[in-house]
DNA sequence: GCCATATGTGATGGAAAGCTCACATTCGTG
DNA sequence: CACGAATGTGAGCTTTCCATCACATATGGC
């Protein structure tokens, strides 16, 4: 269920080459990116290579190219994986619970940002930079517009405390402004995931409530 | 005056191997240093070797060997170059002009920040993400503590409105965040300063000032 | 158990990239 | 201009890695 495309045995660089059609061999998928996401996280992009993760996945190259038409294939296929699991994880995030401040579903979304990017920082780290790199492919594109999407709605929640904002905008900044904290804290000695949540909902929090004209309205902001 | 060590003719593999003695070969230097910096901007990191880098400076590979060890060492005088420009011109921001609020001299951050990575918005990306694999050197080390020191430094002239924070968190988060939405800004296919300066001084501000206990008393902030 | 198909293997061809070295050229100085 | 030191050159050696293919094994329906 996650390849998009008939059996078109063409020439898209990025598309997996088969479909699995047996068991076995949706394992050995599976092991290969489980293989590919372990390289990344340990060793880095530079060391990710088609023989490595072979290796690592614990089956033979060929086994891979079966599968894969290249290494940017399997790099977009972990995007796309990856790209999936995020927005399951936000689409649970977002579903309103009765009689809830919008405000508990915005920290429920910064919490699932926080749990599936710290996981595996560096992992993550990558996965976003060479997101930016790979035409990404439908499948891809629309769990990107899901996440974004699930987050404008959470937002419209605000009404009218938000009617200012451009919400599109806002939860694309918001999803890479979110993206960047926990990134930095990932990449700590010892990440703090407290500290790390207060920081981001302060970030998140004031970037949607901050008024440029306000301040001098509420004393206890501007005390000099 | 941007080499750090003496003539170590070592193997530290990211220290440049000899300093140019002659004007000739400080131009080649540069001249090696801006094709680096073309090339990932145009091309990307994928593309990104010593043989490229040598034919787009229009130089002989063996003279990028002369001065640098190998291709992180040409990545990371790059990284060095680009913090040691970005610290110079936080610094020129930072100085208070008679009579200004702290918030006019947050704004010249912004704007600087923006200035420094919209023009060559890929290469700004692929040196920030290529930072955070290489071992950076004293000097490269020195520039960014710098930075970071100087928004402290404005931050503390917020006075009372700011004590709640930890400054040196918040310079960091600051930064980090800022460059993501710059990042990401400079991916779209019309960038827009006006519009990502209003939503980063919103993003900055906002981080600044919210306090989580004073919505309630701020009505015009939650407006339900 | 038999067969067609699906799947797995890994040696190997070939391309790309890192890097060196023997030699050529230029510079600075007297 | 003469000479040593600094700098520049690029063919080519080496390493790394992508990708294929001829062959081996496993699976599932009959």
């Amino acid at each position: 269920m996650a390849y998009s495309h008939p059996e078109g045995r063409g020439r898209d660089p990025l598309s997996p080459r088969k479909r699995p059609r047996q068991k076995r061999s949706s394992a050995t998928v599976e092991v290969i990116l489980d293989g590919a996401a372990r390289i990344l996280e340990r060793e880095g992009l530079e060391r990710f290579n088609t023989n490595a993760v072979a290796a690592v996945a614990g089956v033979s190259v060929g086994s891979l190219y079966q599968y894969f038409p290249g290494k940017d294939a399997l790099m977009a296929a972990l995007v796309r994986r990856d790209a999936g699991r995020f927005s399951a994880e936000v689409a649970a995030a977002v579903v309103e619970r009765p009689g809830e401040d919008w405000r508990a579903a915005v920290s429920r979304l910064i919490a699932v940002a926080v749990g599936h990017q710290l996981d595996f920082p560096n992992l993550a780290r990558i996965l976003d930079f060479e997101e930016a790199r790979l035409p990404l492919d439908d499948e891809t594109e629309a769990a990107e517009r899901s996440i974004l999407s699930a987050i404008v709605g959470v937002l419209r929640r605000g009404g009218g405390a938000l009617a200012h904002l451009d919400l599109s905008q806002a939860a694309a900044d918001l999803l890479r402004l979110t993206r960047a904290l926990v990134d930095a804290e990932g990449r700590e000695r010892a990440p703090d995931r407290e500290s790390l949540s207060r920081r981001l909902e302060r970030a998140v929090f004031g970037y949607l409530t901050w008024d440029a004209g306000a301040e001098s309205a509420c004393p206890n902001l501007n005390a000099t």
